[in-house]
DNA sequence: TAACTGTTCTATAAATACTAGAACAGTTTC
DNA sequence: GAAACTGTTCTAGTATTTATAGAACAGTTA
């Protein structure tokens, strides 16, 4: 499992960890039961501390997405079920907002919003 | 027009504040034209700096959805209207996933990094 | 002209993000 | 049992972001 992050960015380092998570969850790339890397293996790989990556992690854990325990690691759940079924829904209204040239954050926040 | 903003929130008050004009646009309770109230009554009404006014407003201002003047003001452009288009299909998203459990920050963070 | 508007500038305080190192306490593997 | 792995917790420092504060400037409108 490949977690990619962008020094660039403007978007703080564990956030883009969690949504690269996210991400592969959303595509089906991640089911219920699969071990994400160690924390300290994404901070080496990365060049990024390793409580920078465990803040991404204990983000997902909070979320339900993984399940943490010492020795073990962190285990997707059952949770990434509804991601990977919310998966044609999104990418088809980003394709919407894209051809009407909405930007990202605006559409991001947009949902965010709409949540409440 | 009324622009609310909780300070318990962690989501800084000036995204709150561009937020807040996205869920009116968004609503169509904004239309091209429309002018928003000035950044000083802004700061007033909600007790916050006049700087953290502006800066939300300049955001809206990078994103094109307002126009912005000395002694005029803040107006509404044409840029509003793709967000009303979409504004059924965003409630739809995220009626669907409500019901799935997903939490606000997991929807709006997945539907940014789907923009990629 | 007077009152309004956003723009620009310097300054300060507080909160957040990130890094750093160390020690701890479970789990897995041999 | 021992060794190597895992996340957990702790303190600490730096850099960035957020928000506030006041003042002066420069257009627009009435």
């Amino acid at each position: 499992m490949l977690i990619r992050v962008d020094p660039a960015s403007d978007t703080p380092i564990f956030a883009q960890i969690a949504a690269s998570v996210h991400a592969d969850a959303a595509a089906g790339r991640l089911r219920a039961g699969d071990r994400l890397p160690s924390a300290r293996d994404v901070a080496s790989s990365l060049g990024v501390n390793l409580h920078t990556v465990l803040r991404a992690y204990q983000l997902l854990r909070d979320e339900g997405l993984v399940d943490m325990r010492r020795g073990r690691g962190a285990v997707v759940t059952e949770a990434v079920e509804p991601l990977a079924q919310l998966h044609h829904d999104i990418t088809a209204l980003v394709a919407r907002a894209r051809t009407l040239g909405l930007a990202a954050d605006t559409l991001a926040a947009l949902v965010k919003e709409t949540y409440r």
